[in-house]
DNA sequence: TCTGGGGTCCTAGGACCC
DNA sequence: TCTGGGGTCCTAGGACCC
């Protein structure tokens, strides 16, 4: 029947999300913050424009979540524990997680972020597969998961809240609208808050209604490849296949938001100069050229606009440079600038895989 | 309440070519 | 003089995720 060697069973999609990652590690290298409410974010100064990177369970129960700005969630927390961002710490703790996850015999695993990741495997009993992570990975990180079990990706990636905090379950198409039918669109993953509206103009709000729908129907709002896609998501169908392919970057961006804001013409030559040679770094890294620039313009108080421009294929700082500069002859000028980006995109290998995130038609 | 930083993909509209 | 379609490339903007 198509197997080979001692593999038995059926392939199941296993999501591994990891609890309150960014506040764990934390607590790991200072025990004495267990049990308090933490919030990281920025460089952990309420004063300044941030927001929440992570809050701990105990600051959630105050309303705090990640994406809130940092100034709010410390005046709801009174005694909030508000501590900087340290990217290098969650990576290393990331890398060790992976690791563990690809020891698994059998396991084939697809990273999604720092803390979560698809594991495929065939296998007769996913729960006792599902323990087994879990205590690996307790006992190579001390940190806790919980493990979603699917029969698709997406009816995995929405078994694991169910599961929290580290905790197991299973949903497939059995059990998928019991579970789901009544919750809102806004629960699927890849439905936001404007989709979900959208949604609702055409009577649509839970997940069972989308699920039910014409898939056709949906395509005068959302277009021909969105509308069929919003409709599968309600139904939890899809792939089914965990995706190791390396994955590689299309491009690499930098941008910054100013404590305050920029007006002066030099500064912003400046603060692009500065971007392109962040942007350049991790181009370079990778050993490959740059082929198109994107600037991003945030002016004052809240407009974001972007100016982009395909460019010869470059390897050369200074050519890259000059191209930059020249697409800030797009800013408004006297307009005060609250935010800067740059993006360059690079050209990609004909067998790279679609997508690191299945938010999209990527998988 | 006032909104980070790093990514991905889709859609619309205009330019241009045949 | 007024006018087809189809295709591709490019830019801008939107939406979503962690």
């Amino acid at each position: 029947m198509g197997q080979t060697g001692a593999v038995s069973g059926i392939p199941w999609v296993l999501h591994v999300d990891l609890d309150q990652f960014i506040a764990a590690v934390e607590v790991l290298r200072r025990p004495e913050l267990a049990g308090k409410p933490i919030i990281v974010g920025g460089r952990g100064d309420p004063t300044e424009r941030a927001v929440v990177s992570t809050a701990s369970y105990e600051a959630r129960a105050f309303g705090v979540g990640s994406g809130m700005p940092l100034r709010i969630a410390a005046r709801r927390v009174p005694d909030a524990i508000i501590l900087p961002v340290d990217q290098e710490a969650y990576l290393a703790a990331s890398e060790t997680v992976m690791a563990t996850l690809r020891a698994q015999p059998g396991a084939t695993v697809q990273v999604l972020g720092w803390d979560e990741a698809f594991v495929g495997v065939t296998t007769e009993d996913p729960e006792a597969f599902a323990r087994q992570i879990q205590k690996a990975v307790l006992e190579q990180t001390r940190l806790h998961c919980s493990v979603g079990i699917g029969d698709t990706l997406v009816r995995a990636k929405n078994a694991t809240d169910f599961g929290k905090p580290a905790g197991i379950f299973r949903l497939t198409k059995e059990n998928w609208l019991d579970v789901m039918g009544s919750k809102p669109t806004r629960e699927l993953w890849g439905v936001g808050s404007k989709v979900s509206q959208r949604l609702a103009k055409h009577h649509i709000t839970t997940v069972a209604e989308l699920a039910a729908c014409n898939p056709q129907d949906l395509v005068p709002e959302f277009g021909p490849k969105m509308g069929p896609w919003y409709a599968e998501l309600g139904r939890g169908d899809g792939a089914s296949v965990v995706d190791d392919t390396p994955w590689v970057a299309r491009g690499h961006s930098r941008e910054t938001t100013y404590q305050e804001n920029l007006t002066e013409p030099s500064q912003i030559q400046d603060a692009v100069k500065e971007l392109t040679a962040h942007v350049l770094e991790d181009v370079a890294a990778e050993g490959r050229p740059v082929i198109g620039l994107t600037l991003k313009v945030r002016y004052a108080p809240f407009l974001t606009k972007t100016y982009a421009r395909k460019i010869p294929e470059s390897f050369n700082r200074e050519e890259v440079l000059a191209q930059a500069l020249e697409l800030t002859g797009k800013i408004e000028p006297d307009r005060p600038i609250r935010l800067l980006g740059l993006r360059a995109e690079m050209p990609m290998p004909e067998e790279a895989r679609k997508g690191h995130t299945p938010t999209r038609s990527g998988w």
